[in-house]
RNA sequence: GCGGGCGUAGCUCAAUGGUAGAGUUCCAGUCUUCCAAACUGGCCACGCGGGUUCGAUUCCCGCCGCCCGCUCCA
């Protein structure tokens, strides 16, 4: 697994990263806070890049997709409809000799005769341990199987002719304090909340108590109706959102892959469910064959319009230099999806510490919008009047026929939340009503990725090495990160060639100043012209342009015309100071 | 949260119970005719806090952080 190589280039990369300016620790100079990471001049750069390219792919050039920016901070009810507020707070045990963790409410429920001890002493030193144990064993064993447990357990402690003491047995039922493989007696549970907590206003009551997002994701739904009627779009559309997220994890791994504070670009949208695909368009498509299913159609079902997104946003990865070969996908099996989950795609990438999800697309059917309507009391249905009017011409068998099916989804969603029979039904009854009169509660795929994953995908997969060897026979490596243009930070390097000729000096900083108000430039006069090439390739910049004597007309026919220089293969070509812009432009965008 | 390893300039690595040294990077300068050239000068470090000691970067303890494993990952 955990192949030394692997490490190595981990630490490579993370070593980059500082060095040059892309990521640091979060406030390194007080020793540093665990899961927090900042990113610095190169990386800041990088991040604005793939957060534009994000934007602009998902809302700016489509007609179905609108932009939202919500607040970290909502209101907790939220959390409580999304179920954050149950899932994210696991209660924890570990196991007391071995150290083993459990999920408290996951141990296996065991019978049978506790042994309890008050402590032990060591016969020989007469050191003595007050630390309370317990071992669990089923009815009818010997309890000196209980003594060699307790024994090891004070041995850890440091007694080595352990004599134990206050033994007393006890009867216990059905108990999930034991650990079900040794018997060993397990620390108390202790919760675990995933979310961060905080307090709205200046005194820290109960009432004030709420919590930073762990997810960008539901402000999209709360605010779903107010988008939808002011936006001039209609189902099936889609709300984007991009921003930082938090979750208090057990434990940040990885570099920036797991931290605590995490931004992240997630698309909600929103379809119509299958059964009014049906009535409008006569029948649902599924999908066909593997691979993108082409542009969106009128009878798409749920699958096809999951298909699509999960082609989308690969074709995404691609554009910004993350090659197929780099990329997993993953379909979560029935028994992996969450419960509101009818499918899930992971997209991963083989980061050299393991293949890991980058972005998850989740199919999650109409489960969000009727959890904010039960919390909230608000209708999250749509008026489709396309639907109404087709259903107007259904016969009287097919009315029934889709009616029952959308009954039954329904009465399933509702019964599965703890939804109290009786009302269930009156509640599904009533939705199936809903829908011959054109109302619906649209389902949803969500594609949610990580943004500082895919920096930290992008950076590995840039990180390249050259290795030369000089005419003296001494080699040196040099690091080449190689970005696709469009995410590079630095877009082109500009340099005179000398710096102490000041009409080249002069002509290199006039391109940069007009250069600079297009894209991210690079002035760079200081060292030899080698040195700067090679800074620019740990940058991970693609071109560098460089002013010569030729320029500046020592060759008539190169009058204004600089070298440009490739990153990756080090080729030169000459090209027109006039033509500079339109010719990087082409390649950045 | 548990167990193991680690912590010296930006980076790579030394030495030491008695005021930390090199290479490289970086900055300034001389010199320059396209891939980390040379020369000169300069900046910069013992993660933090206790303890032992006349004196601790070195020994001990605690904390913090990083790496690995366990656990967790809606």
């Amino acid at each position: 697994m955990s192949e030394p190589k692997e490490n190595v280039l981990m630490e490579k990369i993370v070593s980059l990263c500082k060095r040059r300016g892309f990521v640091y620790q979060s406030s390194e100079i007080y020793g540093g806070i665990q899961g927090f990471w900042d990113y610095g001049p190169l990386g800041a750069e990088l991040k604005r890049n793939v957060k534009e390219l994000w934007w602009s792919t998902m809302t700016r050039l489509r007609d179905d997709v609108v932009g939202l920016e919500a607040t970290i901070i909502m209101a907790p009810q939220i959390w409580r409809a999304s179920g954050h507020v149950d899932t994210f707070c696991d209660p924890m045990s570990d196991c007391l000799l071995t150290k083993k963790r459990f999920r408290s409410d996951q141990v296996e429920a065991q019978s049978g005769v506790a042994y309890h001890y008050a402590g032990a002493r060591d016969s020989v030193s007469g050191k003595q341990v007050t630390d309370a144990f317990a071992v669990l064993l089923p009815a009818g064993k010997p309890p000196e199987s209980a003594r060699k447990t307790a024994t090891q357990f004070y041995q850890q402690r440091g007694l080595e002719n352990i004599e134990l003491l206050g033994e007393r047995t006890e009867k216990v039922e059905n108990s999930q304090r034991f650990n079900p493989e040794n018997g060993s007696l397990l620390t108390e549970p202790r919760p675990f909340n995933l979310m961060f907590k905080t307090y709205v206003g200046p005194v820290e009551s109960e009432d004030g108590i709420a919590y930073l997002r762990p997810e960008t994701a539901q402000a999209i739904f709360a605010q779903f109706k107010n988008v939808l009627e002011t936006s001039r779009q209609k189902v099936p559309f889609g709300i984007a959102q991009t921003g930082k997220a938090f979750r208090n994890e057990v434990t940040p791994r990885n570099f920036t892959f797991r931290s605590r504070e995490f931004e992240q670009m997630e698309l909600e949208f929103f379809i119509k469910p299958d059964e009014a695909v049906e009535v409008i368009t006569g029948s649902v498509a599924t999908p066909k064959r593997a691979g993108h299913p082409g542009e969106p159609e009128a009878n798409w079902g749920w699958q096809l319009w999951h298909q699509y997104w999960v082609e989308e946003r690969i074709k995404f990865y691609e554009g910004i230099g993350l090659p197929r070969t780099t990329l997993e996908e993953y379909w979560q099996k029935p028994e992996e999806l969450a419960h509101y989950a009818r499918a899930c795609v992971d997209i991963l990438f083989k980061f050299p510490f393991g293949t890991q999800e980058l972005e998850g697309i989740a199919a999650r059917s109409d489960f969000d919008l009727s959890q904010h309507e039960r919390f909230s009391g608000k209708s999250m249905g749509v008026f489709d009047e396309e639907l109404r009017t087709a259903w107007a011409k259904l016969d009287d068998a097919k009315k029934s026929d889709v009616s029952k099916r959308y009954y039954e989804a329904r009465l399933k969603y509702l019964t599965k939340v703890g939804v109290e029979q009786a009302k269930a039904e009156k509640d599904a009854k009533e939705d199936a009503e809903g829908l011959a009169k054109g109302q619906y509660i649209p389902h949803v795929i969500e594609p949610s990725a990580g943004v500082d994953r895919l920096i930290l995908a992008l950076v590995a997969n840039a990180y390249s090495e050259v290795t030369s060897t000089d005419d003296k026979g001494k080699s040196e490596t040099r690091v080449v990160m190689k970005f696709h243009p469009r995410v590079a930070p630095i877009k082109i390097g500009i340099f005179p060639l000398l710096k102490n000729k000041p009409e080249i000096v002069a002509k290199a900083k006039e391109i940069f100043a007009s250069l600079r108000t297009q894209m991210m430039a690079f002035y760079d006069d200081g060292g030899a012209i080698g040195r700067r090439y090679a800074r620019q390739d740990e940058a991970g910049t693609p071109y560098c342009v460089t002013v010569d004597f030729d320029t500046m007309g020592e060759k008539p026919e190169l009058l204004n015309t600089v070298t440009i220089r490739h990153r990756d293969d080090g080729r030169q070509e000459r090209l027109p100071i006039a033509e500079l812009a339109g010719w990087l432009q082409a390649r950045i965008r």
